[in-house]
RNA sequence: UCCUCAGUAGCUCAAUGGCAGAGCAUUCGGCUGUUAACCGAAGGGUUGUAGGUUCGAGUCCUACCUGAGGAGCCA
């Protein structure tokens, strides 16, 4: 239980002509020399004798805060010398340049009001020392608040920014689709059911195919949203519950979709390097890795992908050796993606091991008209697209073959039915993506609060 | 679903089949520029669970539970 709640906030924490402006840690430059009201928490607290070193942070970065026992009242000081780590607090103090201080300043605290005291009989579970996965997890509530996961969460919300202007610049419409969905897109078996009022359901694993048909309405559309997969996947790369952005264009083919593809992700990753230089610092990320990222993208096909491959192998590079007419594996991906500075784009890929609604070649049906781009330093596939069959005679067969149930599909047969047009869309998996440019090791930490097969709390 | 590894103090980890340990965190004391501060002291344990082998099990064996990494599948 919370103890020593302080009464309600001062009336007016705003500037007054009697009070200290309130600032922020990132914009405190701004007031050098005077005194500003700071609205935080204690990160850390280090003494030496008479003085106090509390360094607060407010959510927007971390600021030493200095305190000798002459510079301020006895009850200030004392309050300073027992805080414990997380209390909450607003702290007056005047702003002073300072070398020795990691982000240039440092603050000569003059009052301090304790909003909660953590009790020392409960401290802040989460120390400045190492911690494991597991125990990280289970508080991730409070894991969050750390420097390095506030800093990826920044740069998740520049990615999320950066991918609606793109699309929003460009003519695309957003159109999200339901959650709630009666039917698979692409299987059953990776679909978490649902109870709607005695029928079944499902979460939704793709709004492609709502998409499409708004599509046909607008033009240019694009859903941003959650999707949830069922999928028995332990790895790095896999969440069940995850934000995907999925474009969708009448009218266009693959070579429009190949544009579009490299053209979105240099946008979001120059738009990251251009807003978000402090957070990448603070993850530790090399950016010489990303400032390459700009259109164009390297282009192969599948066929020559696979020649690389089966060359890799030959010299040794991979374990395995790859199979003609197979979609690539996960270590095929890795070593793909480490060959390039930037996202490599390989398209058609043999039309067996694709999707149903993924358009033939007409040059070669044997292969589909579809892409893959993986991100560069093997972190491998963030986009998957293609062209959509358009044939009504195709698509109708196509679901037959696959063995899904016609019932569920005949609204989107329809869009063949009347007006049909060559168009494609790809998917986007913002996780990726995320976990791409921050140089993270797995992308539980991405997002808020990761959905994995072990993992339901917090 | 399969393969591999792990589970000991609040946290991170030690302990040859033979007395249950350290650092951090917490508490107390010291220190006027500390940068995961440092120095001294104290408290803190059903070694994941259930069986088994043994004079003796944290350690060996069996099953189960939980977690991690990988495969397949995918974004």
């Amino acid at each position: 239980m919370p103890e020593d709640i302080a009464p309600a906030a001062p009336e007016s924490p705003q500037s007054t002509p009697s009070q200290p402006p309130v600032a922020t840690i990132a914009g405190i430059g701004r007031h050098e020399g005077q005194s500003v009201v700071l609205h935080g928490w204690l990160y850390n607290s280090r003494e030496s004798g008479k003085l106090l070193f509390p360094i607060f942070r407010d959510g927007t970065g971390l600021i030493q805060g200095v305190a000798h026992v002459k510079s301020v009242s006895a009850e200030v000081f004392e309050t300073l010398k027992n805080l414990t780590q997380e209390s909450s607090v607003i702290v007056t103090g005047k702003v002073r340049a300072d070398k020795r201080a990691p982000g240039g300043y440092e603050l000569d605290v003059e009052n301090v009001q304790v909003v909660q005291r953590v009790p020392e009989s409960d401290p802040y579970p989460i120390t400045l020392k190492e911690h494991g996965v597991d125990f990280l997890m289970e508080h991730r509530h409070l894991w969050v608040r750390s420097p390095r996961q506030s800093a990826i969460l920044r740069v998740r919300a520049e990615i999320m920014r950066a991918t609606a202007e793109f699309f929003d610049s460009n003519g695309f419409i957003r159109t999200d689709p339901p959650i709630l969905t009666p039917a698979a897109c692409e299987g059953t078996s990776t679909l978490f059911p649902v109870d709607y009022f005695g029928d079944p359901a499902f979460l939704t694993q793709s709004g492609q195919l709502y998409a499409e048909a708004t599509a046909l309405a607008l033009g240019k559309v694009y859903s941003f949203g959650p999707t949830f997969r069922a999928e028995k996947s332990k790895t790095r790369r896999h969440l069940t519950e995850f934000w995907m952005v999925e474009p969708e264009a009448a009218f266009m083919d693959l070579d429009g979709l190949l544009e579009l593809s490299e053209n979105c992700l240099a946008h979001i990753v120059q738009s990251v390097l251009k807003n978000r230089a402090a957070e990448l610092q603070t993850i530790g990320r090399d950016v010489s890795k990303l400032e390459p990222v700009k259109a164009p993208f390297p282009r192969l096909r599948y066929d020559e992908a696979a020649k690389m491959l089966n060359e890799a192998h030959a010299r040794g590079e991979l374990e395995n050796p790859f199979e003609y007419g197979n979609d690539f594996g996960s270590p095929d991906e890795t070593w793909l993606s480490s060959q390039f500075d930037r996202p490599v784009m390989v398209h058609r890929y043999p039309a067996d091991v694709k999707a149903f609604y993924m358009e033939p070649d007409p040059a070669d049906p044997r292969f589909a008209l579809c892409v893959d781009v993986l991100a560069p330093e093997g972190y491998g596939e963030v986009i998957g697209g293609s062209q959509r069959v358009s044939s009504y005679e195709l698509l109708s067969s196509r679901i037959d073959q696959h063995g899904l149930p016609r019932e569920a599909f005949q609204w989107y047969l329809d869009l063949r039915r009347y007006g049909s047009v060559p168009h494609a869309g790809f998917g986007m998996g913002i996780e990726r993506v995320v976990s791409w440019i921050c140089g993270l090791e797995h992308v539980r930490e991405t997002i808020p609060f990761a959905r994995t097969l072990t993992r339901i709390y917090p």
